[in-house]
DNA sequence: TTGTAGGCGTTATCAC
DNA sequence: GTGATAACGCCTACAA
């Protein structure tokens, strides 16, 4: 493989001037069908490609939009990788499962493929890159690495630090997916989901189909605005069936199974078990299952629990459990669509959506008034 | 925001040449102290950032690489995407799962993982596109989109149609992971696992410590290699331990969910269930499992059940099932890794790697000897 | 150490 | 319908 073949290359190919090679690819109609099919030969006979740098260049603008997606692991554990060719095979018994964290991937997972699909709707390229640590020294990498090259960024919530935030909606177009950084809501392209709406809803059919009148709330960390909209939602729907909601526990939890396992666990001990356990998230509500189940307390029959996220593990649990489904997909094609609209207009007012979320009742709470 | 500031408006503003300005990026310790303050001042002060085209163009590497994962759903059925906000919560009853298919995407997800992570080790761009479909109508939207804005491309096995594949080879590197077209093999960068490997450990674990002496093959669909070679190991293990493999049953299914259901339906119908069920993936195994659990028949306690892949759900089906898990993110990064070399060295031979796979020991096959 | 100038491969605006 | 030619924003000898 020499050289790359040029616009130039193919010209003298085709015995025509760049400027008809350019035509032929852009604006194919404009030329002589004749003329078309000489360059159009000489392209493929050289193998010719267009640069996509030197269009991009004369074109000002990339056609391409970058995605932040949360780091996982700790990327500071991750070393040098080595190339070796092993055909062999080990073996374990019984290995561990991974770090209940990883599950968190899943949504993430869910949500690049929306965005994988709406971007290559809409004739873009997709850059994906996980989100930077809290270190600002990263910047430069960042920066060499993806804004450079993208017209517009979607950031997922908590994947790039505010810091660098600001710094890159200073340059360049940001969707934010699931929440701005605190007291700059109005300010951002966002989308969300209703995390409001689906606890109060889930929160009233506890109330209404199950006759739940004690039911307690375990939160996530405090710091999360998923976990403030989803107790704004669990208050609401209590106050809407005439409950007092500040006579319902809050348990703090991290998010984590672990967490929501040991506040469970005490609660058993102490013999304060509420009628339902409703947890910020599907993390905790399994590891509140994991608990009551090791306890020998019947779900749904003596406690209800309840999560919210829709991850995968919640429809093979047992028992399986109730939740409310984010659309995860549909989160991701909505921020590249709104990442299109804000390319087109930059002027506009932010733009802001909410996409509706699904309660899934399972066997967690199902029957459980009968 | 008015036009991005460019090297010129910054070397104006610095009052150096634009020379400086690049060298400041670029070779720092090139450039006096002071100058070099200048310039960091006036560049954070109008807020530049470089431009990737240029750069690139200038460069002539983009400093990314493309990868292309198979597409999951049919992407023929995606329609306009809507952005309406709507702040709603709908409710459904124990709603269904979702295609079974959906759970290969765990796979594609773990290698992207590994690929994003290995790219911003190497500290390279990674961009993302799902594959094409067959028709080879797409081509000129994939150069578009992709193909002309990287300097390599990694490929997941059957993710572009082998037309298209070799398109794309002739004009920038590819590597391929799982594996090449067919008759190619030698002539890829290649990335895998060793599928053989895996199933002959698996096999003779199965004679060894469990004395089994009867086992069957559910098999996947014979165009695809990964079935080829699993299927090469299951019969060294067996001749290995001195048992004939044309005695034992090929069941040749789709590797599918319901086609292992299926077939095992039948089996157990017919009383011809053989003491072990060695099937080609898992999404098979769990098929398997499902139906001798509908049937009442034990595992492993009557019929052992293995499967190969190593997807999540193996860890939490009951019983939980053995399989043989492929390092799904290693392969991801040594895609990259590997890609790497070959933009480094375009002319040396084929890079071809085979990474070790892991026997996980669960339930489904154990203590059946005891 | 710093500046000048040519080139990277396209697109787009003019003339012809 | 086609062909010069000037951007596009950066890099990099080569000079100064």
């Amino acid at each position: 493989m020499a050289r790359k073949p040029t616009v130039y290359d193919v010209a003298r190919e085709a015995d025509v001037s760049i400027a008809t090679v350019s035509r032929v690819l852009r604006t194919p109609e404009r030329v002589r069908p004749q003329t078309r099919q000489t360059v159009l030969n000489a392209i493929s006979l050289l193998g010719y490609l267009p640069s996509g740098s030197a269009r991009s260049l004369a074109a000002r603008k990339t056609n391409s939009i970058g995605l932040f997606l949360p780091n996982i692991d700790q990327l500071d554990q991750i070393g040098e990788f080595e190339l070796t060719s092993d055909d062999a095979a080990d073996m374990v018994i019984d290995p561990p499962q991974g770090q209940e964290d990883n599950t968190d991937s899943l949504y993430f997972d869910e949500v690049l493929r929306g965005c994988e699909l709406e971007s290559w709707r809409q004739g873009l390229s997709l850059m994906v890159s996980i989100g930077l640590r809290g270190k600002g020294d990263d910047i430069p990498q960042l920066i060499n690495s993806m804004s450079e090259k993208v017209d517009g960024l979607i950031v997922l919530a908590r994947s790039v630090p505010d810091t660098v935030l600001a710094f890159l909606r200073k340059r360049l177009p940001v969707v934010m997916i699931a929440n701005a950084p605190a007291n700059q809501e109005n300010e951002f392209d966002l989308v969300r989901v209703s995390n409001r709406k689906g606890m109060y809803v889930l929160v009233r059919h506890l109330v209404e189909e199950h006759g739940v009148t004690s039911m307690a709330y375990v939160a996530g960390t405090d710091d999360s605005p998923d976990n403030g909209k989803r107790y704004e939602g669990f208050c609401e729907g209590l106050r809407s069936e005439g409950l007092e909601p500040s006579a319902a526990p809050i348990y703090r939890g991290q998010f984590s199974q672990s967490s929501a396992y040991q506040i469970t666990g005490s609660l058993v001990r102490q013999g304060t078990l509420p009628r339902a356990l409703v947890c910020a998230n599907d993390q905790m509500a399994l590891g509140a299952l994991r608990a009551l189940s090791e306890a020998g307390v019947d779900v749904p029959g003596q406690v209800i629990v309840t999560g919210f996220d829709g991850i995968k593990e919640t429809a093979v649990s047992r028992p399986r459990l109730t939740t409310v489904r984010q659309p995860m997909v549909d989160l991701g094609r909505a921020a590249v669509s709104t990442l299109v609209k804000r390319l087109e207009d930059p002027d506009s007012p932010p733009i802001s959506t909410e996409l509706p979320v699904r309660v899934e009742l399972r066997e967690s709470c199902e029957g459980a008034m009968d």
